[in-house]
Order: structure tokens, then C-alpha cells, then sequence
DNA sequence: AATAAAATTGACGCATCGTCACCTTTCTCT
DNA sequence: AGAGAAAGGTGACGATGCGTCAATTTTATT
């Protein structure tokens, strides 16, 4: 009854190998049946029918339906923060740190809209937030950072808290105007932000 | 079995007295539960234990779980309204609007503590937004306001929606990140939002 | 007082959850 | 290779919570 066929040609064992398979089947199978019923209607067993598996397979993977979603929050965390990462290291002013940053974020967004999407729709109905331990690493690598900048003076010396709080805030708000939007700007967006942050919002009036 | 005693000295039939009397009952008694047991781990039978009535009466005044925990959303909305109605329609120039409408979230915040506490008890685990229709309400006047500003010159004129975003973002993170703090501040956190907005951030800085 | 209207009640049927005893597959060791 | 052990898969089951609804009680109307 295992419709799963083993392509993997690591050398690992079947039973790793079949374990793997299973959790990403899983994973891929909830990202969809998310996107389709949204979080709150779908259940375990919608996941999990989709993989051929029994029921109580899933949990053996997951503890629950959070965290499979959880999971997939963190698989998409995973994918933007080396980018982040790199944004951030090769800053040399506070204005470069901030546009790169936004840069990244928001582009992403645009780029992987199908997880993004799939996020914002649960969100509306009940919501497994974005800035768990997990999700946020990165930008808790960039407060961290932020405190670091501040050493070395390419960030002012303000609240490091606050001022990370203040980010992710604008991050996030405007990611969510923006894939509302008919033809998301991500560079516009991170001008916007940077902007906004260091500038003063003068500086990029609004085209009618 | 009942066990609410009617108080109120207004003249309203008794339908409608104890309809009112029911519907703060299940309120307050949420409002109570949801702090204890958490958003998710509460059921509509503990909510309704707490009132003395019975299970199926909740559905006569509230559709779900959801319905209740948005309805306390609202109640708050509803406190902090008009003081930012106030702020807004005083301001004069951009900075005083802004430093206007984040002193009186940041205070309601701190003040209002329990209510805004309960919810972000439950922000964590499972979420229903505050940035919905209702409870954004006093935002959505925001936008209003800032495109009626923009037009009366108080506003700097830039993208609007992107403004009101971000500003919604600094707002909620900010106060997020307050309310942990020891001897939360809200001057000084609408002071750093103001400047991060208005002056760029230099003009704050942080005292180590 | 009788009748109508409205609201309350709690038992019921339904859905989903998470577990667990049993079974199948993979691994290990000689 | 084969036997025993360990890991993992299975699906039926008990438990829990949901939302409904026919019956009942309470309030309004005439």
C-alpha cells in the first residue's frame, strides 16, 4: 500500500531514507491542502491523505497540525536568511544595511508568493505567527547585529530592541500591502522603507 | 438556575435587560478564560461555565470561539478610538500627529494592560489578527486621514498605503517589544517612533 | 388569564483528535 | 543467510468539543 518510490542515491539507509521522504511528503502535502482549505478548515487526516499514508503516521513527523505549519514557516525562513545574511555583511553604511535587507525580504516575498500567499491566507482566519523563535532566526541574527553595527558605528546608536521591533514591523506590514498590490515593486518598497528609516520619508514622494 | 441578578435601573423590558446582562456575562467570563487557559486551549463550555447558563445560549449571542475573541478585540478598538480621533484632528504639523497617535496607542497599551496582554498571550500559540476590518478601524481612519493630510499639506505626500503599513507595523512591534520591558515607557517609545519617522533615528539616542 | 413570542436548555449527532496494541519492514549479529 | 530485535507504520477506538434543535421556560401582548 506504500505508493513511494525511492529515488534518493545517498547512502543512507532505507529507513532513513523512507523517513525523509515521508517527512517531506508530509510537508508538501500540508503546504498544499494549506493553500487550498486554508489552516483553519484542513485537517491531519486532509494532510496526510495525500500522502498515502495512516493517520497515525503523522505523528510520528509532527505533534500536531501547528507544527507542520510551523515547519513550513521555517523551511521558507530557511530559504531568505542566507540572503539576508549576506545583505547584511557586505553593508557598509547604515542606508546600504537597511535597502539590502528590505531588498531581500520583500523580493522574496514576490518570488516565493505561493508560501507567502499560502501564509497570508491563513492568516486572516487564525493565525501561527511569523515571529516565533524559529521564523524570525534571522532577524534575531539582525538584532544581534544591529547591536554589533552599533559597535562598529554603522549603526546609530539607538534602542537596539526598538529599533529591531520598528523593522520587522515595517517589513511586514508593507510585505503584506504589497502582494495586495497589482504589480508588487519590491525594489519601490525597499526604497520606500530605507528611506523612511533613514531619511526621513521626504525623500520619495509619491507619484500620483 | 439562573443566577444573575438584574441591577440596571434604565427602562428596558426584561428581554432586553438580561439579553445585555448575558451577552457582558459571556464577555467578561472570555475575556477571563482566554487569559487563563489561552486562546486555543479554551473551549465555548468554559466560556459558558463561568455565566451560569447554558452551553447551546452562547450560540444565541456569539457564532464561535473566534466571534467572542474578536468581539474583546473590538471592545478594546472601541477604547482607544476616540483618543486618537483626538490627537489626530489637534495635529498641526506631521510630527505632532505622529508623535499624537503613537503616544496614545503606546499608552493604551500600557495602561489597558490586562486586555492587551490577553491578547498577546494568545498571539503567540494561534492568532487572531488585530489588523482586521474591525479592530483596525481607528487605522483605516488613519489612511483616511493621512490622504486627507497629504492633501492639506500636514502629511508629506507619499504612498499612502505603504505609510499607513508601515506605521501600523512600528506600532504593533514596538508595543510588543514594550510590554516585556521591565518599566514599559510609552513617551519614550513614541519618542523613538516619532524621530524614526519624522527625523531619521539619530535623533534619539540610546543612553546605554 | 390566555395566547403569542422570545429565549433558554441540554441531550444528541457529527467531526476530529491523538493514542495504542498489533503488524510489517528494516537492521543487526552470528 | 537467517533469526531475533528494533524501528516504524497502521487504523480502529475512546475522548473531546462543536453546533443544532425540539422541548421547555420565561417574558410580552391582548
Amino acid at each position: 500500500m506504500t505508493q513511494l518510490e525511492a529515488q534518493d542515491p545517498a547512502r543512507l539507509g532505507k529507513r532513513e531514507k523512507t523517513k525523509a521522504a515521508n517527512q517531506q511528503a508530509i510537508l508538501d502535502a500540508a503546504r498544499k491542502v494549506f493553500a487550498e482549505l486554508g489552516y483553519g478548515a484542513t485537517t491531519v487526516r486532509d494532510i496526510i491523505r495525500g500522502t498515502g499514508l495512516a493517520s497515525g503516521t503523522f505523528y510520528n513527523y509532527f505533534k500536531s497540525k501547528e507544527e507542520v505549519f510551523q515547519a513550513l514557516m521555517d523551511e521558507s525562513a530557511l530559504r531568505v536568511r542566507p540572503a539576508l545574511i549576506q545583505e547584511r555583511l557586505k553593508a557598509t553604511t547604515f542606508e546600504e544595511f537597511l535597502r539590502g535587507m528590505f531588498l531581500v525580504f520583500f523580493s522574496y516575498v514576490v518570488d516565493d508568493n505561493r508560501a507567502y500567499t499560502m501564509m497570508r491566507a491563513n492568516s486572516g482566519q487564525i493565525r501561527v505567527r511569523m515571529d516565533t523563535p524559529e521564523v524570525i532566526a534571522g532577524f534575531d541574527e539582525l538584532r544581534v547585529d544591529i547591536d554589533d553595527g552599533i559597535e562598529r558605528g554603522v549603526v546609530p546608536n539607538v534602542d537596539p530592541e526598538y529599533l529591531t521591533a520598528a523593522l520587522i514591523g515595517i517589513a511586514f506590514e508593507m510585505a503584506d500591502r504589497m502582494v495586495q498590490r497589482d504589480d508588487p515593486d519590491p525594489i519601490a518598497a525597499a526604497d520606500f522603507a530605507t528611506a523612511l528609516v533613514v531619511g526621513g520619508i521626504d525623500l520619495v514622494p509619491h507619484k500620483k
